[in-house]
DNA sequence: ATGAAAGCGCTAACAA
DNA sequence: TTGTTAGCGCTTTCAT
């Protein structure tokens, strides 16, 4: 559409009396070429407005473009399952266009397969790299590396304050505990809430989780300041443990009616809440998960609030072609991804 | 990542004792070729694995893909502004792999302009077609010319009950109907509801906004079968009369504190909401139009249901261009889109 | 610093 | 029915 017909690098190299190769030079601008004619060559190109063919460069450089995906592996019904998800959701007309995005799972709990995966990533010379921050430290040497090697990258789910990063795709963490606090206390005059939490002291990773309490406590400041806020502590592991911990904290709360969690496991207090059956209770989580949804299916969970972990990946995967690919660098580097609310009447289509 | 070397049509030609060219002939099955010989090829082909090289078959036939997006025009701030946004979304690396989509927008008040884009359309012999299926007989009539030339094409928005489309992106209406109740009645005990509506007789249109309202009454007469409901209708075009009309039915039914509508004009009642400040109202309403959204920030509408007409667009575009450039056909053919809840805290984002 | 030429894998027109 | 061949637009040696 952009000229009445397509014009190619002959038409340039005649106009400019130069031969192809001299004009491929100039194109991607590798030298050997005498200042007059490059600025020639510039000048015929803009002139003619050339757009090079893109099937054409690909067919004749034969190169196919990696994308390496490094996340944690994903474990079936978690968090980075959904994100996993992403990674085969890229536009096929991506693949057709030559770029494969791959996988290179990690154990988010283990620091060494993490470096393990980052010298693979490295390995395979990819095209570009998305990544979740998790260990800050490793992450800020690997970032480091891709950066000496040219190789762009962007993050998701969490930025680190670095300033490297081609993009990132995540959710507006305090934000989204605004929301959350907003979602939770529809009324008025809430006596307590009890935010569930769990403990991680042994991993250096980032914990995205606390912009998420500090938008949350801002907000009950803000609209319920007599609310009285309680924090209970359980271990993942221990589903027994955590029954025990709800038994406890409500046998001396019974007036509680307001639970909310700011990790994606919600799930995790569906066999108490499923037992101790109240029609005004409200409890509020976050990401869908299977388990998640179930839950706010059977009712025991009200809302979540979702952050389309795999649109993070895909809309990632996109911009990292479309850098390798067109040269695009995207025009905003932050993109905060719309929060979901998700509730029984929509999750069916989520 | 297929093979360890790539295999070509040379290669299964050389395999098979036949030419490059009655390889690509079984390849496109194009005829012309003996029993013998297509049984031969697609034999080696499966048992080398072989798969075509994209760029070069594109960079051979030198063929754009366009696909024609046939929409109401935009006027500016209207739903279908929204809808033409996702055209330009459609990813960049779609373009790079050779796929252009281009609107042809028409007058959605006028029968004659849809068909002068569908004539237009046609002559543009494009790859595929999207398109909102607002005049219902003319739609049939052009799809029935698209399916004679073989044109592929989705609908947006909604979908007739024809069968011929290769898939179709939109929302579930009743459904949508159902959750909108819900978000307009969170307490119980209401003592009545407003469905304000715009009277449609004149043009020949579907109105997906009867599945809405159907979806929406269904779940009150479930949840709150004593909830009187009002209807009122307005004219979009006579600002005044809609403030008289509520004017009038509000110093009649002061009472009545929840209101709803089901098409995207919600914000043709916000002058006479600003005016009347309540904070116990509720006001739900469809589809993030700018002057929606205002509402919402402003808190003269607690809720909009969204449905994310440009992605509705780009998915619609995406499938025709997978379905152009690789001969690709969704698995499934109806695709409704996630609902979104949107609320003042989650607005920004979206 | 520049040009010539051989492909990249596939398509399509033409011969046979 | 099948084979041959000339490109498609660009990249990349290898000469010059």
């Amino acid at each position: 559409m952009a000229q009445n017909e397509k014009i190619t690098i002959n038409d340039i190299a005649r106009r400019t009396g130069l031969s192809k190769g001299t004009v491929d030079r100039v194109l991607h601008n590798r030298g050997e070429v005498s200042r007059k004619s490059y600025d020639r060559v510039m000048e015929v190109i803009r002139e003619l407005g050339y757009e090079p063919n893109v099937y054409a460069s690909l067919l004749a450089k034969g190169k196919k473009h990696l994308v390496a995906v490094l996340i944690p592996a994903s474990e079936p019904g978690s968090f980075w399952e959904l994100a996993a998800s992403g990674i085969g959701r890229g536009v096929d007309s991506m693949t057709a266009a030559g770029v494969e995005a791959v996988p290179f799972p990690y154990d988010q709990y283990d620091i060494e397969s993490f470096r393990a995966a980052c010298a693979k990533v490295l390995e395979a010379e990819p095209s570009g790299v998305v990544l979740a921050p998790l260990f800050q430290g490793e992450t800020e040497v690997f970032t480091g590396k891709l950066a000496e090697s040219g190789i762009p990258y962007c993050f998701i789910d969490s930025r680190p304050d670095s300033n490297g990063y081609l993009a990132y795709f995540g959710m507006p963490l305090y934000k989204s505990g605004y929301l959350c606090a907003d979602q939770l206390t529809r009324e008025r005059n809430i006596r307590g809430a009890l935010i569930v939490r769990v403990r991680r002291d042994r991993y250096q990773q980032s914990d995205p989780t606390v912009n998420r309490r500090a938008g949350f406590l801002d907000y009950m400041l803000e609209n319920a300041p007599d609310c009285k806020i309680d924090n209970v502590f359980v271990d993942p592991n221990d589903p027994d443990g955590i029954y025990t911990t709800l038994d406890g904290y409500f046998s001396e709360h019974p007036e509680v009616r307001h639970i909310v969690m700011f990790n994606s496991r919600i799930h995790l207090l569906v066999p108490w809440l499923a037992a101790h059956p109240d029609p005004d209770r409200r409890v509020v989580g976050f990401d869908n998960l299977k388990a998640n949804m179930d839950a706010l299916r059977d009712g025991t969970v009200s809302v979540l609030i979702g952050q389309r972990p795999d649109e993070q990946v895909r809309l990632a995967i996109e911009a990292l072609a479309e850098h390798a690919l067109l040269g695009k660098v995207p025009p905003r580097k932050d993109h905060f991804m719309h929060m979901d609310i998700l509730t029984r009447y929509n999750v069916e289509d989520y």
